[in-house]
DNA sequence: TTGAAAGCGCTAACAT
DNA sequence: ATGTTAGCGCTTTCAA
């Protein structure tokens, strides 16, 4: 800036005032400092004009780490921030093991107030935050809490995923549990448990068997429903992962999917969908997540009311080759 | 930080040397701040921080938009930092339409010497930016330039998918171009043509038709070329996008692929693996290309010699269903 | 060992 | 219409 004033032969003060278009400035100076500006292709310092103002028409995406999940919850947020006049960061503290625990926090304090306007937080797991400006959870793992939150139907998806089974005959069906300290993966269990009980059907406790959303767990447990001395037809697993990991251990025992046993996931990552065979799954709709939750902030930010602050977004069903009615002889 | 001077009862400028670790402070001194800072949970703002400092520990990934193509750079470079104890930040203008032009430069100046210690520029189409600080691009539209880049070998790639066509007993094996300003797109139109002139094939013209990576204008090559008189056996389409709108006007036309007729595309995007029928592809290996890049500015910034700063990484052929030998009865 | 003061690039209130 | 000045939150001399 302090270039552009100098080669202009102007203050640095007019220099900004032209910027900002702000008033109080010839329009003949403002032709030549513009030209200036262009010449020296000069852009204002993000950094330092947050520093200095409170609005800065950038908001933040912060995650823990760029993934397949929080990637696509991004990509939804650039959607609905499109022709709004926002620029967007996303945001990760990279990850390593220190910064695991209050990460959320971290990033918040670090970003908001200065950088960025509003914040989308996805897949916190502490959500007692507060922050200097509005915040939009998504898919918080312990449930909506203070903070404003966008969500997948998680025991919807699970009833889902288990009615369908339960249309096709199946009767015995375990199913592998996710992370017990996650809301997501106690509902997806409870509708799995809720889904059984409408049918008229008992929960056998034996082939409920906890997976941990860790594929060596989910493993393990595959093994242990499978290798039970009345082994279930059908099983459901609290996500893709587990899933995907519950084919590869029908593989090893020699099992045919789904002529002997049927799988459903919950996610449909896209590893989901060139699998062997290919995993029927309970999609959650991630980008939509990133579009509401961008939808909510921008009303937030701009002071507006937000009736539903806590959006639950319906799942579906995707069919694809793993699961098949029961075999009667078997 | 004021409020952590108070409630400790100490200076700021000790805060910030406990918080950096300085010396000349008493242990004890340093004990006491850091436990008011766990409490409080006091983060330093990274834009002021940014401001004062030369360095940030902070890397940038400027995309002009969050598409799967910049997204799946992300998470290369996102894996290649791990552990190297940089923080990320991905920063996108916004895809306003005034914005199109130079996002590069902007974005470049608002964030570099300030935020950000390097950057990774995601598909620029100017590369003659200079920054104060390093830059890799990754696929620059217009080739390695000034810029150190990493780019896919486009010219391999169209070679492997004709070839693949050539292998299969094609001999009548049409194009669908891409942007004729891109050198991507340039390259794998010459990599079409070197393929048939190795296989000793002169290249009809007629069979080459102009795409320019957009859906619209690729139907409208798509139905140019099977509406030929002698309508070529296969078609090698510049990307995937254009290759899945072959498909489509292929089942308009009652054509059944891959029996009547063979398509190849570019990318290997998520949607060629669910097309009907699951489309034979060229992948990039787009992750491999962030990390890549990564790895290269990490060396810059650490001030290392870099021997290739223009890196070109192989492609590899996806067989899915859409493509077959030729029927000599047609 | 600690604190006071200057300054990073910019904007806004104020003075000219 | 233009320039001067203070200060955003932090780090870093430098003095106490």
């Amino acid at each position: 800036m302090q270039q552009v004033a100098a080669e202009a032969g102007v203050s640095i003060s007019t220099v900004s005032k032209v910027i900002n278009g702000r008033y109080g400035v010839s329009a003949e100076t403002v032709d030549h400092v513009t030209q200036v500006i262009d010449r020296l292709g000069y852009e204002a310092s993000l950094v330092a004009r947050s520093l200095r103002n409170r609005r800065t028409n950038v908001i933040g995406v912060l995650v823990m780490d760029f993934e397949p999940f929080s990637t696509e919850v991004l990509k939804g947020v650039a959607e609905a921030i499109h022709g709004s006049g926002y620029e967007l960061i996303a945001y990760s503290a990279g990850g390593h093991v220190e910064a695991q625990v209050g990460w959320e926090r971290r990033s918040l304090t670090r970003l908001m107030g200065s950088l960025v306007d509003g914040a989308v937080l996805v897949t916190p797991t502490v959500t007692d935050v507060q922050a200097d400006g509005p915040v939009v959870a998504v898919d918080p793992h312990t449930g909506p809490s203070g903070l404003p939150s966008v969500a997948a139907d998680n025991l919807q998806g699970a009833r889902l995923g288990v009615e369908h089974l339960l249309r096709s005959g199946h009767t015995r069906i375990g199913m592998i549990t996710g992370r017990s300290d996650l809301l997501s993966a106690q509902q997806r269990e409870q509708g799995y448990r809720e889904a059984l009980a409408a049918a008229g059907l008992r929960v056998d406790e034996a082939l409920v068997r906890p997976g941990g959303f860790d594929p060596e767990l989910a493993r393990e447990a595959a093994r242990e429903l499978l290798s039970h001395p009345e082994p279930p037809t059908a099983i459901f697993a609290a996500n893709d992962l587990s899933a995907l990991v519950t084919l590869e251990v029908a593989a090893e025992l020699g099992l045919d999917v789904p002529r002997q046993l049927s799988v459903v996931g919950f996610d449909n990552i896209p590893e989901s969908a060139v699998a062997d065979p290919p995993l029927t799954t309970v999609q959650q709709p991630i980008r939509r997540m990133g579009q509401e939750a961008a939808d909510m902030l921008l009303a937030l930010i701009a002071g507006e009311a937000v009736a539903d602050v806590h959006r639950t977004l319906a799942t579906s069903l995707v069919l694809r080759a793993s699961t098949a009615p029961p075999t009667p002889a078997s």
